[in-house]
Order: C-alpha cells, then structure tokens, then sequence
DNA sequence: CCGTATCCAACTAGATACTG
DNA sequence: CAGTATCTAGTTGGATACGG
C-alpha cells in the first residue's frame, strides 16, 4: 500500500511513545489522538495489511481452521492467483498472525491457521464485516445520488 | 485499491444476495461466510476506503468535529497534498461518509463533517486503532523474529 | 503440491502549476 | 481558500513459465 510501508521495527524515539489519548466529543464519540506523528497511531501497520486484496479473505478463511495452500486458494473469492496468496500469506506470516507449518513429505504439504493474535485480531475483521454488510445499501444509495448530482 | 473496484450499485442478481451466514468455530471464534462470489461479504467496499492513504486519517481527525479543508490538511500527519486530501474527501463524501458543506463567501469556505454513518464508522476505527497500538509490539517483535530466520 | 522468477498492465500518489 | 490539470514515479497485482 504506503510506499515503503511504516516500520514497526524502527528504534522507538528518545521519548517514550505514549498510546495516544482516548477523548470523547460532545456527542460522546470517541476521538482518536495521535499526540506526535512517529506514532501514528500504530495504525497503518495494520491497515497496510488489511488494506492489500487478499489479506483479509485469508484470514476470514483461517478463522474456520487449519488449511492447506491449494484449499486457501479454492475458497478465497475471486480467484487469487498463486503468486499472490503466497506473497499475502508470506506477509502475514511475517507479522506473526499466520503461523505455517511445512510437512516434509512428498508431494509437499504446507498448512496454514491463524496464531493467538491472529484470532484476535479476526474479531475486528467480523465487526468491519457486519458494518459493512449492514452499511452496503446505504453506501449503495449514497453513490447513486452523489454521481446522479455530480455529472 | 483494486482495480475496477466492486461496485455496490450494480443491480442485484436474480438470487437475492442473503446476508451470509454467521457461524462459531469450536473454540467459539467468529467466522465470516460468503456463500456467492457476489456477496464478497461486501468488505471489500470498506476495505477499499479504508485502505487508501489517508481516509482513515481523514475519518479520524473529523471524529473531533467539523473541519476546513486547510485544517484538515494541517492535521493529517505526513503531508497529505491538495490533490490527495481532495480525491480523499471527495470518495468518503460519495460513500455517504462524509458530509461537505460550502459557504459562497470570499474567500470561499468549505467545511467537512462525518455523517451518522461515518460517526458509526469511526467507532470501528477506533477498535482497530486500539488494537494495533495493543499489538504493535508483539508485531515489531514477530517481524524481527521472521526476519532473522528468513535471509 | 507448493512455491519462485519474470514480465507487464493498472492504479495510486506526489510534485507542480494554474484558476474562481 | 479551495480547488483542478498535468505529468511522472513507485507499487501492486495478474499471467505465465519453471523448479524442489
């Protein structure tokens, strides 16, 4: 996504990165507050990742369980290619919210499923999902008027 | 994001998409269904705001209340340019996100607030935030793990 | 079966200059 | 102030062929 994509890894700064304050508007809605721009909220690291194509399915899929490469790529909407499941289960992997497991047989078989992390994190990916599938036909809506008055 | 873009006002197909199923797995966790291609669960209409560079800024720093286009730039960490900041607002207002109000004055004034919808939304951002900032540094570590096993 | 390597097409975003 | 227009660079993703 970001060119050159946020590193996490990066020494943090001479002054301790405190989490960003929680505030509340008026209204009772929650703020998020990014106090220096290191932090930024943490939060590109992760929508680095849920923002590429496939990295979500993935790890909808995994939520089921254990599954081998050839099955991922059955299940997975859209039909990933191999090239890019690997590069997308590669990613994960790296961020510790995948863990693969190589069986030395012949053929090869590799299986896939989601750490303790990776489960927690599969949470938010469902509440992101029910918004979205609630919000569908009010997004649907809003498109039709806007490009109705936006010729 | 992707290219092409799913869109959500294409007409529905002749098998009314079903929301799809909400199951648990053994150990109790969430697991999202899409039983079409169609439905893709319709997170990638989300995902693909979500995952540009700046929504997600934009989103939050409107959380605080009503902005101004240059306030807005000044706040979004890492120099979001005119241009961005513009197709940014321009997409979050056509998702019904955003709403955009211009007052005919000299110099013209334009001032940029969530709607209902987007205010709902920011609430998950917020989860996902939180969460990324909870797990930034088991990330960092399981990156660095990955990349000393891996050269 | 599970990848890696290579090439190519598409999109996104940045820089810059100009307008109502 | 709040944009639009144009041009270019960098990245992602798809297709295909080949290797362990």
């Amino acid at each position: 996504m970001s060119p050159g994509h946020t590193d996490v890894t990066a020494p943090a700064a001479a002054t301790a990165p405190a989490a960003p304050a929680a505030r509340l508007t008026e209204a009772g809605d929650p703020v998020i507050v990014c106090e220096t721009p290191q932090d930024e909220c943490g939060v590109r690291d992760v929508l680095d990742r849920l923002g590429d194509k496939w990295s979500m399915y993935v790890m909808v899929e995994l939520t089921a369980g254990t599954l081998r490469f050839k099955e991922l790529q059955r299940r997975i909407h859209g039909d990933v290619s191999q090239r890019m499941l690997t590069l997308t289960l590669r990613r994960l992997e790296r961020d510790g919210l995948v863990k693969r497991t190589v069986y030395p047989t012949v053929p090869p078989q590799v299986e896939y499923e989601l750490t303790d992390m990776g489960r927690s994190m599969s949470h938010l990916l469902k509440s992101l999902s029910d918004w979205s599938i609630a919000h569908r036909p009010a997004i649907a809506e809003a498109r039709s008027e806007y490009d109705e008055s936006h010729p």
